[in-house]
DNA sequence: AAATTATCCACACAAATGTGTGGTATAATA
DNA sequence: TATTATACCACACATTTGTGTGGATAATTT
């Protein structure tokens, strides 16, 4: 990504920003009164230049037409910059977005019990799950036995499917009527602040 | 939430699915023309419908000046709804929204290594750091020690501050000029389809 | 030294856009 | 039966808004 100087760092924080609180991109105008530009040109260059590195796409001749690129979201950061809270746009790998999950029909469950803590999955932690009634040895799913939703890891073993905890002091439970598979765990999330 | 009509929502979606897909919401002529509407009065009568009926705010005389309202993200369930994918409102407790973190300058950080595997933080988990120079006891915290930036618990003891890994093998680090607080862990996000 | 980049300005213009006024027809509701 | 809600239309108007033209100054790079 082409280098961009402080004050196009800013122009586009701005931006973000305001699609962030209001829900859509602001005018040229609205950017410039923002930064006591008095002419509109003056905002148009500046957009023009953060196109052209790639910054935010230009919609033209149409109004608000500006995307930020590798959107809004939580920076995603190669090394720890120097300076924080500061972070140079040139350290962002990437933007963590998770709620725009490309699937349809996701859902997510709060986990209950030990029984997936050896797998890095504890109790409190939201798990995020695409709905499907099988999947592959390996994976882990959400799996209903009996009444009880719980997280399990799928193992196939000469032929037959097994629900598997990571913790020792539970058994494999067989695939059956009473314990069916009802999505595919596709994240993880913990929240460190509600605990 | 006050009941609409199924062309009410048909528009409401189509809004919807115009600022995820475009980044900004579609003009009132745009979404006649997305429903062969010839009159820009139609439409305008069916979002003031929707704003009325509390689904979506409008900005008045401001382009494309249409917010949806009400809850977006991922629904966090209760139990385990019989018919997925249809679940319903009423299982909802919440919703999962990760990307409004209300903080600034939060980051995000991908975990190199396996030492925090024993409290729960997998390689290649992203972990979401708040900046900040100092922690408690027992928080999880990025630390930079040389030059390397690791995952480390926060320990006190004896008025000391030690850099503590949950693997057994490494042993704790005395906080010092060489080895100091970046920010605190305050979430973890893990995503099973990129493995 | 010359060219480029960064950082601004003023102003005009056409197109895009929200809003207002005043309709019609049908179905549901009180 | 009268009223309200749904579901459209046409058209004019004032603002909002992106764009174009033609500058200026200072710093940086070539």
């Amino acid at each position: 990504m082409e280098k961009i100087t402080l004050k196009e760092k800013r122009v586009l924080e701005f931006i973000i920003r305001r699609i962030k609180e209001d829900g859509f991109p602001p005018t040229i105008r609205e950017i410039g009164r923002a930064f006591g530009f008095s002419s509109t040109g003056t905002v148009r260059d500046y957009l023009r230049n953060l196109s052209r590195k790639g910054y935010i796409k230009i919609f033209p001749s149409r109004a608000r037409g500006i995307v930020p690129l590798g959107l809004s979201g939580i920076p995603v950061v190669g090394k720890i910059p120097a300076g924080i809270p500061e972070i140079p746009v040139e350290e962002i790998e990437s933007y963590l977005r998770i709620e725009e999950i490309g699937e349809e029909n996701v859902f997510a469950l709060k986990v209950k019990g030990e029984s997936m803590t050896g797998k890095g999955i504890l109790p409190g932690d939201i798990v995020i799950v695409r709905p499907q009634p099988t999947a592959e040895d390996g994976d882990i799913v959400v799996a209903v036995i009996g009444e009880e939703a719980t997280v399990k890891t799928l193992r196939k073993e000469r032929k037959n499917w097994y629900l598997e905890s990571a913790h020792p002091s539970y058994s494999p439970i067989p695939l059956s009527e009473n314990a069916r598979i009802v999505g595919k765990v596709i994240g993880v999330w913990r929240d460190y602040r509600r605990r």
